[in-house]
DNA sequence: AGTAGAGCTACCCGAAAGGGTAGAACCAAG
DNA sequence: CTTGGTTCTACCCTTTCGGGTAGCTCTACT
């Protein structure tokens, strides 16, 4: 298509994602690109992580939300395996929760699902090309929620517990902690979430990417 | 590959979903198979509804989750308008209650975002030929929940005003009937559901698809 | 060393939730 | 026409929730 000189060593592409047809997708993106190249595919982030360590792709495309090990923790460990790794994060928004965790993890860009062939060859030239890409739409979500804090780690447990169906105190039992504690953290969670009621907290948790359905 | 003749008519598909990197590996899957072609593209219900008309494909794909008109619409209205349509539901799996609602509406078949080339070209072939095909995975799913109750129009209303956040006199004053009958559809879900509190029975209606988040 | 935040405990109190029980109107299917 | 499901209403009673207030450790950062 292009007038572009054929590279001696084109940008090496590993994909990690569940999806064997989007799979095929990207490889069909990349393919007759002179100056990038699918070397790996991976179907989870274990398998993500050992392609990851064969292959040293220049850009890995690496999806959340997979069975197994999820994205996220398999680009924290490739991330601290390899400090200089460029990783895409490819998925459909989960809220800004995900989003920040891979962010601080070094992820180096974003890839929603309406993304286009000629969006996911770009965004691998940028990455590579040491840029960092976030969508418009991630920036404007993430902008959002910027000034909204996070939850503690303590937080997160005793609301996975309300959003198992316990009471506080189930859930105070299950975590060794006094009721009283966990009201004192349910309040901290409602006013941190701006929820009205317990339920609510589980769900804007939801959609904020802290907890999983 | 194999010996097939090549047939004066193949099979022509339109695939629906919002996703243009999978509707190229949908694309790409079909390319090369003499007896089917991708005669039509669409991003969202609407689109798809619109391309159906022009096209009448002989089977169409449709991902549920869309912006704007979701799929398990589409999938209704196409199949009011022609009831010979031939549809799979192309999804990852979001419950009993959406693939109960898509069999309903007359879905031929469904596939899972694990779903390989060739699957995808088997199904197409079988769904084509008047075969219905479930996944087992669907299947088994589905028959865990076969004994499990639906919730009634007015309980999912009920539901949804829970997961908002809404104490049962808001709720009350939002349907316009009194608390008590509240209280006594809210009894009435927590036993269907099997749901131990209100916070719990969004969890399990979530996991079922009978609510989003 | 001081301070901010996390985590924890404790009390009171009114509001809300959930369980039990009971009954009436309506509509569709048998 | 009768039965069953849905929707609606109403009462009682106990538990749980959520708001307010206060104070305690411990760690991490400045």
């Amino acid at each position: 298509m292009t007038t572009e000189h054929d590279d001696p060593r084109p940008i090496t592409v590993l994909a990690v994602d569940d999806h064997p047809l989007l799979r095929d997708g990207i490889a069909s993106a990349l393919s007759n690109e002179p100056d990038m190249k699918l070397v790996a595919e991976a179907a989870d982030g274990r398998a993500g992580i050992e392609a990851y360590r064969k292959f040293h792709p220049d850009v890995t495309l690496m999806d959340l939300q997979m069975p197994g090990m999820g994205g996220l923790e398999a680009l924290h460990i490739i991330r601290q395996e390899d400090p200089n790794a460029r990783i895409v994060v490819l998925t459909t928004y989960k809220g800004d929760a995900q989003v920040l965790s891979a962010l601080k993890s070094g992820a180096c860009g974003f890839l929603l699902k309406g993304t286009l062939r000629k969006e996911l060859r770009e965004t691998i030239r940028a990455v590579h090309a040491g840029q960092r890409v976030i969508p418009p739409e991630v920036a404007m979500e993430l902008a959002e929620f910027a000034g909204e804090s996070t939850l503690s780690t303590r937080e997160v447990q005793v609301l996975k517990g309300v959003a198992r169906g316990n009471s506080n105190r189930e859930i105070a039992d299950q975590l060794s902690i006094t009721e009283d504690t966990v009201k004192a953290h349910m309040k901290s969670i409602l006013l941190k979430l701006g929820a009205k009621d317990r339920t609510h907290a589980v769900m804007v948790a939801l959609k904020r990417g802290i907890l999983e359905v």
